[in-house]
DNA sequence: AAGGAGATCAACCGCAGTGGC
DNA sequence: GGCCACTGCGGTTGATCTCCT
């Protein structure tokens, strides 16, 4: 951590920029940023870091406000399952941690970030990695373990995602269907940039041998072989969280209806308020640029009762 | 109990992308 | 087209914590 008394130290700042306050967060202004958050919501941050009284620099205030303030961040230890999504997220996105983040209601890049960095890759490089859940009643179950790592089976793979969509009444949905015809993967031509890829889908053996084109994905750990990790079969992402502040802002009618998202949110009964009644919950800062392409819940549902191995439907 | 080593994680830095003028 | 401000991202740093000897 850095001292929170660090204040203009660096010789580049101007008189103007040595204001500015650096390292650690005060509780005091952890409460201004978030009053104002709250009272304000969303916009400029420099603006925003003027405005509510602070000495730091917007891009600070940003961060801040998403790697800890926001209401919606999970606290706490990652579970088995966020474990194993966070392992095969990164085996197709590589370090993408801001798209990862999508994916984990409640999770930050950064967290996740660091999560990788420490844990898994330390796993990882000690083999030890361990990915059977404690609750998979079905155990018995023979699993493929690989060098030590047990690959995603897809029924893991459609639990994590029922439970994201369980848990979630709207999430953004991008190039799902572009165009008229059903495409899920265009981007595998481009970089293997997974950014538009939302939702569940079961990818062409065809298709994703040309993601697998010869090599292993950002091959951190040459265990994360297409075939080995059963990409063959299964090259799912569950659905992005992603959602602007703004549009959670509209959506906060809908959520009170329906808001059984995310039982941990952070709840400022402290301050005299509850940051759920303002935002609802199930907001993630993350990927704030993906606004385009969104779908309401309703149609996202009809649309998710057209994949054939979804046996839900919308209600 | 002390202190050294390694792990954790909040925060910073620099760069790239984007939009407005 | 160039410049500037702003935002978002990934990599890195370093203070603090935890474990081990």
């Amino acid at each position: 951590m850095r001292k929170p008394d660090q204040i203009g130290k660096d010789p580049r700042m101007n008189n103007n920029k040595s204001k500015l306050r650096k390292g650690l967060w005060s509780p005091e202004e952890d409460e201004k940023l978030m009053r104002y958050m709250l009272t304000n919501g969303q916009g400029c941050w420099s603006d925003i870091a003027r405005n509510a009284g602070l000495q730091r620099c917007g891009k600070s205030c940003r961060l801040r406000w998403i790697n800890y303030l926001r209401p919606d961040l999970k606290r706490g230890a990652f579970s088995l399952q966020e474990e194993e999504l966070i392992i095969h997220l990164h085996s197709i996105l590589g370090n993408r941690w801001s798209q990862i983040a999508a994916r984990l209601p409640g999770r930050t890049d950064n967290e996740i970030k660091n999560f990788w960095n420490s844990t898994l890759k330390k796993r990882f490089k000690n083999n030890t990695f361990i990915t059977t859940s404690p609750n998979d009643s079905d155990s018995s179950e023979p699993r493929d373990v690989i060098g030590g790592v047990t690959p995603l089976h897809e029924h893991d793979l459609m639990n994590m995602c029922l439970d994201t969509f369980s848990s979630s009444s709207n999430y953004s949905m991008q190039n799902l269907v572009p165009g008229s015809h059903l495409d899920p993967f265009p981007m595998l031509d481009n970089c293997y940039d997974m950014t538009g890829a939302a939702g569940i889908f079961n990818v062409p053996t065809s298709l994703a041998a040309q993601v697998g084109k010869g090599d292993e994905f950002y091959g951190d750990y040459g265990i994360f072989e297409p075939n080995n990790m059963g990409l063959e079969r299964d090259l799912s992402l569950p659905p992005l969280e992603s959602r602007s502040i703004e549009e959670n802002n509209a959506m906060v009618d809908m959520k009170s209806n329906n808001n059984h998202f995310n039982n941990d949110c952070f709840n400022n009964t402290d301050q005299g308020f509850k940051v759920e009644n303002m935002f609802g919950c199930g907001n993630h800062g993350q990927g704030e640029n993906l606004k385009i392409g969104e779908w309401d819940f309703e149609g996202l549902m009809q649309d998710l009762s057209s994949f054939p191995f979804l046996d839900f439907q919308a209600e």
